[in-house]
DNA sequence: AAATAAATTTAGACAAACCTAAAAAAAATT
DNA sequence: AATTTTTTTTAGGTTTGTCTAAATTTATTT
């Protein structure tokens, strides 16, 4: 009764789940964005996987995984997190470095396979990455997000989102090498101006104001 | 400079290097009947394999992978024989469970993850059904195939060959439940009549003529 | 050696998943 | 409210890997 899944439609399902995590929705425009392929590749897709029951979708209209799509891309995600947290535990590989390996390991599929994958690594809850890893009924630890203003001395975190989209952030972000995902923990602040100064990726010092605190979110790690 | 290859291509390049393993050459039916396909699709692929140096053929002919095709095949060899290792030493599967989830690893192509894989794995260099694992070179143990009636007491060893696919002889194996890959030991010789009681795949005990035992190929495990 | 049978290839279709360019709908601006 | 811009879809192709049916080549019989 393993229904089976196409390695693209796979890709589009958790993708899409990605998108609705951190926005509520999907659209075609986002969607083609993080699978790298054209709008038009999108909209065919969309049409497939509603007439599969995975996808609440009217054309022009934003989309959203059905409960049974959501099943599936908790499926994938857990997959995915379980590699990452074998990858870097048990072959010594990098936390940066195994999300393109995992992102193929992930779409083999069985459920003996990823339940003992599971057992043998002692079922952590946590990937390297610091997300949370579905269990065999896809039920996971919801993560807390927090402004980086309240982020306790020397916790490992990692940047989760940002504030706002302008121009000027980006800019910034991009001259101080931050993005979603990079690893940071606060060594210190002053209280004069409310600035800090961060270690990013346990390698970088940089210091940055608190009106650039402000805008960042981050989860514990 | 990791030259990559397809699912299907990657299935065609393994298949052929088996064929060419058993008998020396491959053809367009044997390999049809491999794959599960119809002979004008391998057609099509055999010439796109010629294309790309894999493979020696001529139209009409019998073909073989050509040295590097060959090294693509031992690639996805140890692929699969270290993932097979993998599952049955770490992930407590049964040796005769692993095929299949094997066939969809092996084509995850990583240079590092192989190989930081058989290291974890303690260079291993047999696979759970006793087949030799290529190296990182492609090198690997050449297994010497015995006759039953050779073989010594108590050797572990598994069935990889019958000297002959007469009608009745394939009667009488299916009655005893002996095929390709059924593990043998021999518990005890009768000098009388030079019969032999076997134990089968650890578990089963039976009694084999010495007519049965001399057309049986085994190989050590 | 001719006829028959078997194996293989060619020709032409088809589905999946992608693309470009043009059309249509929705959203944002003036 | 009308216009412009952005987003999304449609229409029509392309590539990969498969298929069936017919043609061709090779092997086997008679």
């Amino acid at each position: 009764m393993s229904s089976n899944f196409s390695h693209s439609e796979e890709n589009y399902i958790k993708n899409i789940y990605h998108l609705q995590q951190s926005t509520g929705f999907a659209t075609t425009n986002e969607l083609a964005a993080a699978l790298r392929s054209k709008p038009a590749s999108i909209t065919d897709m969309l049409k497939k996987l509603k007439a599969k029951k995975l996808l609440i979708y009217e054309p022009y209209k934003e989309f959203n995984l059905s409960p049974q799509g959501k099943r599936i891309a908790l499926g994938i995600v857990r997959r995915h997190r379980l590699w990452e947290y074998f990858l870097v535990e048990k072959l010594k590989f990098g936390w940066d470095e195994v999300h393109e390996i995992a992102e193929e390991l992930e779409h083999v599929s069985n459920k003996k396979l990823t339940d003992q994958l599971d057992q043998f690594l002692n079922y952590p809850r946590f990937d390297p990455h610091g997300d949370p890893i579905p269990d065999s009924n896809g039920k996971m630890i919801v993560q807390q997000q927090m402004i980086l203003t309240e982020l306790a001395l020397n916790a490992p975190s990692q940047v989760s989102s940002v504030g706002s989209q302008s121009s000027e952030l980006l800019e910034l972000l991009k001259h101080k090498n931050i993005t979603i995902g990079t690893r940071v923990e606060v060594k210190k602040k002053f209280s004069f101006d409310r600035s800090m100064e961060l270690k990013l990726n346990n390698q970088v010092a940089v210091n940055i104001s608190e009106q650039l605190a402000s805008v960042l979110f981050v989860k514990s790690v």
